[in-house]
DNA sequence: TGCCAGGCCCTCTTTAGGGCCTT
């Protein structure tokens, strides 16, 4: 498979507006089945972090007022990832914030799109539940830090794919894997899975 | 004032409702 670029937000809450914006971003890149390539960075955006999520994500207000600034940090990380393809866990959340956050620095996402958790509904329909904590200790994938936290979340949906590839390439017989083959998979209706694995292993 | 996501998926479905998943 080409190049993925696993990325994965943590935010003050879970709509992108002027009340809700990202505080740190993660994004590693997947290539030969390994990552070889990790960008991780708080972001100062100056809204105010609740009490709930300082909790949830350990990110505190004190710890964004030293950060760099959001604009400095978006910057980075889309010229980190470049035109690569991306992937997250529950994508369309990640996906949100990701046009958010570029759009207020006047740039705008020129890749798509795979998601994890869509994907693991489908592949992995016998896990107890599809979050990407559960997925992760369920397929004995190893720990890579304090859930919640960028990085290690990231890395951990970067596993889950990377668990996800090689099934579908041992366990269904399928060579041709690509970032487009799991686009397409994701929106396969769930009852129709199973014939669609067989189509992709017969292209 | 009071509200506050939204797409996917299943079922006791399709003229709908509710749980999942992300923070």
């Amino acid at each position: 498979m080409e190049p993925i670029a696993v990325i994965d937000f943590e935010t003050t809450g879970i709509s992108p507006g002027q009340s809700c914006r990202a505080t740190e971003i993660a994004a590693v890149i997947v290539e030969d089945g390994r990552i070889v390539g990790r960008f991780q960075s708080l972001m100062k955006t100056g809204v105010w972090v609740p009490p709930f999520i300082e909790n949830l994500t350990g990110i505190s207000n004190a710890m964004l007022h030293a950060a760099p600034p959001a604009d400095e940090v978006m910057e980075a990380v889309a010229e980190f990832v470049g035109d690569i393809p991306l992937v997250a866990h529950n994508a369309s959340f990640d996906q949100k914030f990701w046009d958010a956050e570029l759009a207020l620095i006047r740039r705008q996402r020129r890749q798509t799109f795979a998601c994890s958790m869509l994907l693991a509904r489908r592949l992995l329909p016998q896990a107890p539940n599809h979050k990407l904590g559960t997925l992760n200790s369920w397929a004995r994938l190893p720990v890579t830090g304090k859930a919640h936290r960028a990085m290690a979340d990231a890395e951990m949906a970067a596993n889950l794919t990377l668990f996800m590839t090689g099934q579908l390439r041992d366990q269904h017989g399928i060579q041709a894997i690509s970032h487009n083959l799991l686009c397409r998979l994701q929106k396969v209706p769930a009852a129709k899975i199973g014939e669609a694995l067989k189509l992709a292993r017969n292209a």
